[in-house]
DNA sequence: CCCCATTTGTGCGTATGTATT
DNA sequence: GAATACATACGCACAAATGGG
């Protein structure tokens, strides 16, 4: 398997992008570093000083850190699962695999549902929304940016409940809603845009999870429409049939 | 929104990417066309020259055909939607959005399951397995390669089983598994590799989804796990609840 | 303690790719 | 298309730190 030249990508980057998804698939857990520089040049065909180059971009992400004489150690290793059910919540899902849960808002506006919104949370178009920008950590590192949209007439006081609390499913219950289920997840994946690389402290290049969700209450209203990035190495999705 | 400079991805794969990624969100529907390079230029904060080259390379994947005095057309546009439940069925789930769809078999072995495999498919570790490395067409474009295991014992004859038909589902039936069921579902998203370039036809830097998927008998017996991987600006998934 | 193999850190010259004007 | 500037990648060489015998 063999990195590709001419094709706009890097050939530092893209060896950074396959060692860092090594570290994550747990290939190197056997030492705990990665292999020596020279031999990750001779796996992939190229010069020891881009290997070199791949690593230093892995050692500002803080993934590993290189010491002379003793190797190239692996710092941090994580990908949080996320699981997609009809009970979805964010801080729940992430259960145990972090200690401390961050939910920030960045951002809160009312606006008027477009078409494409309307249609989703069943309103008419031109109807008053609610949107929340919000940046969510998970042991003080950010892993998801997300923007969602309430019924501005039912959920009036939601930002600041959301400020308050750090968590959707606890304004939802400051809000008198004490239940509400996911009806549905769309999942693809982009390159991370600047917004991604300046919120989410990444590095160009990276690829982003995204998921387009529809939360609804008990009988079937639609609460919640709301469209969430993931850094794609941090983080795997799991749905449970 | 700016592309990223010094990033070790050049400028004009960033913007190839990203209109790559516009297109098949139908963002230039309403005219058919890419928007003038100049205006493209504007947009992404680059020389005219930068822009020409993320068309030449859309022209080449067949995505755009640039004519002079007209524009640049757009001559392919598609995201397949592949849902995800509980009867997740690769061609039933491309349902009409291909009239053509075609399995091919690219090759097949027996081997023995590693611990993690032989756990996934509660086997005893060491148990005979066949594998299938197969590729999926829909309307003769290939959209996803995918790696499968099988009991060995129960499933002897699958490679020919699904060679002859192109399906799994057939295959499954012809050796008297009338039914099955998806237990779960894991997405992740990585770059692509050398083998995803080759045999889906893309360009290097492209993102790819990959979903591993376990799927049981109506008993609940493991009768399958597969890792299959899909380019992420031809697809998308969606998880209905 | 020294020696030595291993591994990372650094310098420099050259060729090619990328992006701008 | 030409000229320019900078980024990327290579090859070679040597320095510096580590850990084990």
């Amino acid at each position: 398997m063999i990195v590709q030249r001419q094709s706009g990508v890097a050939l530092w980057r893209q060896i950074a992008d396959r060692i860092r998804t090594a570290i994550a698939n747990g290939d190197y857990d056997a030492t705990g570093k990665v292999p020596p520089e020279i031999s990750l040049a001779a796996e992939f065909g190229v010069n020891r000083h881009t290997v070199r180059s791949a690593l230093a971009a892995l050692a500002q992400e803080g993934i590993v850190r290189a010491v002379q004489g003793r190797g190239t150690l692996i710092e941090r290793k994580e990908r949080l699962n996320f699981p997609i059910s009809r009970r979805t919540r964010f801080s729940e899902g992430i259960g145990d695999q972090a200690k401390e849960k961050e939910g920030l808002l960045l951002a809160a506006s009312e606006e008027s549902a477009t078409p494409d919104l309307a249609s989703r949370l069943q309103l008419a178009v031109g109807a008053a929304v609610i949107r929340l920008e919000t940046l969510r950590k998970a042991d003080r590192r950010p892993v998801s940016r997300a923007t969602a949209w309430f019924p501005a007439e039912r959920f009036a006081g939601i930002a600041e409940a959301y400020r308050d609390s750090g968590s959707i499913t606890a304004a939802f219950t400051a809000l008198g809603l004490t239940d509400y289920l996911r009806v549905s997840t769309e999942v693809t994946a982009v390159h991370a845009d600047s917004g991604d690389l300046a919120d989410l402290e990444l590095s160009p290049g990276a690829i982003m999870l995204v998921t387009r969700a529809l939360n609804a209450d008990a009988d079937g209203v639609p609460v919640q429409y709301a469209i969430s990035r993931f850094p794609a190495d941090m983080v795997q999705f799991t749905i449970e049939n």
